[in-house]
DNA sequence: GATGAATGAGCCTTCATTCAT
DNA sequence: GATGAATGAAGGCTCATTCAT
């Protein structure tokens, strides 16, 4: 039912999306996604929710068990990327909620706020490590992680799919890496 | 009007702005609207090829007059951010239209690619100028420019004010042209 | 400006009727008709009213200088068979007038029923005459007098203009005659 | 529901006649009419066409099961006026339908013109049938079914409840079979 | 007096939400 | 718990009417 609603507020505007296409799309009677979610706003919220937190758990995963800042760094852009590329929706419903400034229920938009930054706090980390380390040098740990982060979107948005995962995390890796490396 | 119209689509919903509102704050009768668009949707991708379209005749003059790569490139992304930050709606529209895929009237779609096509390639012939003059190696022009674009949206994104213009154009400057830069 | 008014009033409905198109039709600006109408309803009435009067005058003088009340009766819807052919449009105004019940203005509903009453006992009078001469036999003067100026209206519908106004003419004198004519 | 729509529908204006108003006379929430029908004019000629088909339907039926001519029409006739003065609002959108000319969404319109036609064929047949039993003398049959048809109308307009429906039937039988039958 | 751009009251229609089955 | 027919609040849009030019 989420997945389902998902695809749909991903390829159409909020109020374009009805919930009688969700509860068909899903197999569903439309009075059981009631059941589930108070109104058509928590679903959409529980749709964003729902990817975000799944990334961001893998997310963390990644960072453990490798030494080596670059190759962690590596591993986390490919890890974006991929997810996204199995979840195509999930990567325009996130743009959209970053796109945001203040709006919203202030309940959802402060649930959104803690999740990018506790994405954007593992790359960061990273990104610390690497210049306590001395092989990177940054100036605004937190805007370079988000910058990272958004290559990946930018990257999605432009490959139409002509560009494969491991091609997008290679563009990526090299830009990002050579703009932060510590000049030797 | 139209800028009226900017200001609410920019921080809310489409579904969440009404028309009342935006005839309110624009100081014209709600009728007076649907003498210049024909309805809503009209309106709103009046506001968006507005903003566009004018950003992207400014980018062009940007690059004339001006003869070195990273020089006119610098000058380009300062201009995207000084255009945003006195705009800041239309970077969020931008945004939103962005992220879509397929949907809309195949009419504001192809329109919006093609806006987007132009604004990209400004960037790109900067690129493919400075390769020419051997200082830049880049892999996908296309797909690098945008990366370059999107930086901007990014930058914007997570400084909310705390940042000035120029400090976003160095950082964004200082990783991207490392990036590209041709290895010596 | 009333014509044009008639030839849009009467083939289309009142609300499908636009101010707009009235006033391009007949070659004024919008705020000339508010000039001479109050307001739409004024004018659809002044429409329907004009061409009743007109009628109602020009049958008056059929009435008079003819003896015979056969002969005047068939001057009388020879004469109503030629203005609805030459103003197709007041016939269809007057069906709909005559077709309502309660409702309307009670100013102008009164008008109308005026000037039927006086239509129609312009026809009673012609049975009556013949009743006194002995020629007609009538149950009730103005309901006969009623259907037949309603037979009018029958063959106008029913012709599609594939009839001439004599035949018509003939037909209806025919039916309507061998009805009312006293037997021998 | 057709019900109250058809009662209001023939007292008032189609614009006079709010959905609103339907819904509440009818005992319904303004939203169940759209379950039923797309629109307002949808509806309008639902009911329309409920009126006259049922009309018609109950019109064949009297045809059969009788011989004589003159009876069968005059069952038939009376069975119009019954029909009518149980449902006056009925005759009087059948008024309206009939008066209009071309407009109208072809498709409403069309089906209009048949059940018209049907109506009439059903009347025009009887008439045949005395032509050639020898005992009518028509001139053009469709027309003269039409006429009579109408004096229905017009003395249901004209009686405004005085006459009962037994007087309208002979004065209109009066009329009619003389002007149609065959002079000895 | 003529005009037509601007206006906003008013209405049709949509669609999230409810609740009886 | 699941359903979907019924609901009515809400909002987009129309168009008669006004009034500054």
């Amino acid at each position: 039912m989420i997945e389902e609603a998902a695809r749909l507020f991903s390829s159409k505007r909020f109020d374009e999306v009805l919930m009688d296409d969700i509860a068909q799309q899903a197999g569903v009677g439309k009075g059981t996604i009631y059941t589930y979610f108070a109104d058509k706003e928590e679903l959409y919220f529980a749709v964003v929710f729902e990817g975000i937190s799944q990334l961001n758990e893998k997310l963390q995963q990644k960072v453990n068990g490798q030494r080596d800042p670059e190759k962690k760094l590596r591993r986390m852009v490919h890890h974006i990327v991929s997810f996204f590329n199995q979840n195509r929706f999930f990567f325009r419903l996130m743009s959209i909620e970053d796109g945001k400034s203040e709006g919203g229920k202030g309940e959802n938009r402060k649930r959104w706020l803690e999740e990018r930054r506790s994405q954007l706090e593992a790359i960061e980390g990273v990104l610390n490590d690497g210049v306590d380390e001395g092989v990177f040098a940054v100036g605004n740990a937190r805007l370079e992680a988000a910058i990272l982060r958004d290559m990946v979107r930018s990257a999605m948005i432009h490959s139409d799919g002509d560009i494969s995962g491991d091609e997008m995390t290679d563009t990526i890796m090299r830009i990002f890496l050579r703009g932060v490396r510590k000049e030797s």
